[in-house]
DNA sequence: CACAATCGTTAGTCGTCCGAACGGTTCGTT
DNA sequence: AACGAACCGTTCGGACGACTAACGATTGTG
């Protein structure tokens, strides 16, 4: 079997759901990679971000604005703490609630974290011509938004 | 402004970066799902494709044709093996080895999972269009082939 | 023969996502 | 005013996929 051993092309590769998962795998590791060359990682980009477009929030809100479990925000904040990128203080106006916001370390470390986030993208997108980019994205963004829809948001207060 | 605090649009979230592996989430997710609902996961379908298509081999070679970590092939035959649906036996001609061989039972949790797997697809993809879907798989075939060829194939012996 | 490489295995880490539980706090109703 | 429901922060732990380090046993090769 000198030559028939060689290729695998394992019929499992051609699956939405395959290309998809492997896909997004580099593209964590592209961006993972480049968040952490400056001591970070995804949750403290999204904490981050949102501070700065929502303004200072609870831990709560800023956990469902982002996406992140409360679970993981006490982790992600204390860690974001510890280097001062952001400060926990407490709500005067009611005592459950930390109230999270940004220090200006904490905004020139965003400034980074975009920088490396949009190299990230380039990188990640580099085979595809403009055009390509931009119905690739496309359609990303509808697949996403149905089912993010029909299971992700219990947000909303329906009323 | 007393409506503008309920919008979160969230700058990233058109990141392609951003796109791709939440949507691989939810991707994953509805595959898991119709994994566990007949007690495998992701691994084992790998593992069982893998067998049927090259047939019967060690532990290493299956690993690196179905991209599964050496490390984490141990646990996912294990697990395969205890509900008999793969079969480990020693390899006379070079003790180290073990020979992993499909069962006829794994052959039939095979089949099972193929179908939840053709049935996910659809669920994932059931926002597009059939030409969408086309141009979609063929946009992500071709990020995933750029992104494995630069980094993901130390297989080759580039003699 | 001696050394390098391979095989299976064990035991960890990391990141993202998720669920269960609990004490403390606030709010809506009665 | 009081009570129960809802919410907040926190801790603990688990699932899954990917990955690293190390080790004994075996093999093959210089």
């Amino acid at each position: 079997m000198p030559t028939s051993a060689e290729k695998t092309p394992a019929r499992w590769e051609s699956l939405p759901s395959w290309l998809l998962t492997q896909t997004a795998n580099h593209a964590h590791r592209l961006v993972a990679e480049a968040f952490s060359s400056v001591g970070a990682r995804g949750y403290h980009y999204r904490l981050l971000a949102t501070l700065e477009e929502c303004g200072p929030a609870s831990q709560a809100a800023l956990g469902r604005r982002s996406g992140i479990h409360l679970s993981d925000m006490v982790a992600a904040v204390n860690e974001l703490a510890d280097r001062e990128l952001v400060e926990r203080a407490p709500d005067p106006s009611d005592r459950r609630r930390n109230i999270i916001s940004l220090t200006a370390a904490g905004k020139r470390q965003l400034r980074q974290l975009e920088k490396k986030l949009a190299a990230g993208q380039d990188e990640l997108l580099a085979p595809l011509s403009p055009e390509e980019r931009q119905r690739f994205t496309e359609l990303l963004s509808r697949l996403l938004d149905h089912h993010t829809r029909r299971t992700g948001t219990p947000d909303e207060p329906w009323r």
